[in-house]
DNA sequence: ATAAACTATGTAGTATACTACAGCCTCAAG
DNA sequence: CTTGAGGCTGTAGTATACTACATAGTTTAT
């Protein structure tokens, strides 16, 4: 796949998969004879990937810890053991989502209990009181 | 509370303290006679709000502006409409995670399923392979 | 009373992750 | 055969989020 269609395909731009391949994020792409790159199609998968995690707040050093995990360690036991940890910051970034997703869900709540007319209106609820509300 | 009562109770540093105050993710605290800051005991759960929203990965912009839902809207109804979009993007970020979850389960499990003493041996699955296995 | 711990302001520096050129090359379409 | 889209390298600039002083005042324990 040529970077154009590796751009188009997954939303970032040619800079950033320059910059992506500087940091090992993605592998070096073989070139063409005019010195072209050429990317395999799994790359895209590779580039989702990076994208998602970095949404999930994970830093690129993070992810291409993750990307090598196999290449990193030595044995296939610190590679699980890393593994391991890294699924459990998961699942903390997951539980962490959850209380916000209750705030919102709190707020929304409360602003569609006002019905249409009291959409209309000034909304008087602050983020403070939400999450003490939500606390007891 | 005085700031130090916060940082070891947030284990946020003083500067960072004085960092998201500039910023207005935290209210100006009121001072003492010396000018030291004096903070509600409500700057915890913010605080931990903070932390929490960043490790799922939203800039300091965006989590300023959920603590601000309902003073920078004019109605109810505009307040209620960016949290709705913004619990959207909270759903995204956990489907996000479960895909980087599923990863590491299927690497984990494929160590473990070696045995003890497939554990010491050096590890063969890349990362792409298990990109394209768990895809099928 | 004095040292240690804590706090204040302001400014400068750092790490991360892009983003934007400048200057030049290649290739397909009309 | 030229023009426009796409590609190359390398370097410089930007935004975000801290982080580290320098300098000075305050409070507390001994």
């Amino acid at each position: 796949m040529s970077p154009k269609q590796v751009t188009d395909a997954t939303g970032i731009d040619r800079e950033t998969l320059r910059f992506y391949e500087a940091k090992s994020l993605l592998p070096k792409a073989k070139r063409s004879s005019a010195g072209y790159r050429d990317y395999p199609v799994s790359i895209i998968d590779r580039i989702q990937f990076i994208k998602a995690s970095k949404a999930a707040g994970f830093t690129l050093r993070e992810i291409k810890d993750l990307i090598e995990l196999k290449h990193k360690n030595s044995t296939c036991r610190t590679g699980r053991d890393f593994a391991i940890q890294k699924r459990q910051e998961i699942k903390n970034k997951m539980k962490a989502l959850r209380e916000m997703k209750k705030v919102l869900d709190y707020f929304i709540d409360s602003c569609n209990s006002n019905g249409e007319k009291g959409l209309n209106q000034k909304c008087h609820l602050s983020f403070d009181t939400i999450i003490s509300e939500i606390k007891k």
